[in-house]
DNA sequence: CCACGACTGGACTTGACAGTCCATATGTCT
DNA sequence: AGACATATGGACTGTCAAGTCCAGTCGTGG
């Protein structure tokens, strides 16, 4: 692939993500897609081999811009109390649109899992590949002698994403950012019952 | 309307419930439903005036199927061990379909939050029964002493509802029930420190 | 410069879907 | 019985979406 086609994908893959983001994978056809991406339908199916293809490539698009923005948040965490600062990043953000949108990852997980195996599979990778650096984040923090030795990264990381999820989908079907809170305190609650003794 | 008319308005409910919990609601369409309850399109159009006022009664039946299965769940929980069972029966279940449908509440929510904002009220209006439902439970714990005095039920009943959210979520994508296993028992390890001092 | 593969434009086909329309049936009340 | 509202059958329309096809253009290596 020469560099302008490279540059075509990425424009239509860009586009898709950013209307399916909006409005879901059944609410986004592909002359959606090529209007905002300026493309044609030869373009859309010279690059992919249909819209299963390009929905596969959105999917692993979304989870490089959910593990860059985590990675921003969690990069310089050193501490427990910096974990709140990861807490409270993603209330802002979900306070400053309403719910709306919800997580990327986990709004195509809900709306494809089920319809297709291929597409469940590679939000099942993101939510993975997301774990994992958290998990090597927390584990940081336990070297630091910030957790308890017997903590257990893996396990944490995966209760942390897991309260985030629910509390996402519930700021996004109620407008409100009460339940995400509370859910997202009580799993911080969860790890700071991990920390070890005297840090706290 | 007639009994006859009820019960066909009922047949069709009943019959879209049951494939947009399959397919989703862009998955299902009219015809679809149609076949199922050997209805006609006259029939569709005289019991609801489009599709959207069909999705809003399809809401309305789910809701009601949450609280009945979350009411035979908790209406005989007298005490924290006995919300363990709550957990043991969701994780049984949820394991026995591998994940898949996930929470019928949960999956309309994220399909249509977005996308209609009657569907989104509906919705919402049914986690908000049911974390009343939820939180008289842990009220009445509270009432026996099993809670401290200070325990909040509305809050915990909402951390409850989305920690499950989110397991089952994840569930539904990976296939697995680890993480939904992992949220569920961290939102009980947070009930339960609120237990009253001595019953634990 | 020219040949060939990568790339692009856009019309066209096919099918599915929401919603409309009108004719007919059913049942109840008087 | 018969009038009238409720209920049902099913053909029809218009729209929109995925995917196909072919006629071109671009750009780089020989």
């Amino acid at each position: 692939m020469t560099a302008r086609g490279a540059a075509t994908r990425a424009r239509i893959v860009e586009a898709a993500a950013g209307l399916i983001y909006d409005r879901g994978v059944g609410g986004t056809s592909l002359d959606d897609v090529m209007r905002a991406s300026s493309t044609s339908k030869s373009q859309l199916y010279h690059y992919f081999a249909d819209k299963d293809a390009l929905i596969g490539a959105v999917i692993q698009a979304q989870t490089c811009r959910v593990l860059a923005f985590q990675a921003t948040l969690l990069d310089h965490v050193e501490t427990l109390a910096g974990l709140r600062g990861w807490r409270d990043a993603i209330v802002a953000a979900t306070e400053a649109a309403c719910g709306v949108g919800g997580c990327p990852l986990g709004t195509l997980g809900s709306e494809l899992a089920d319809r297709s195996e291929n597409a469940r599979a590679l939000v099942a990778e993101g939510f993975q590949a997301w774990e994992l650096r958290l998990a090597s984040c927390l584990r940081r923090l336990r070297e630091h002698g910030e957790l308890d030795p017997g903590a257990e990264p893996n396990d944490l990381a995966a209760s942390l994403i897991g309260a985030l999820q629910g509390g996402l989908l519930l700021a996004q079907t109620t407008r409100t950012v009460r339940s995400l809170k509370l859910v997202l305190d009580m799993a911080l609650e969860h790890v700071g019952s991990r920390a070890k003794a005297g840090v706290l």
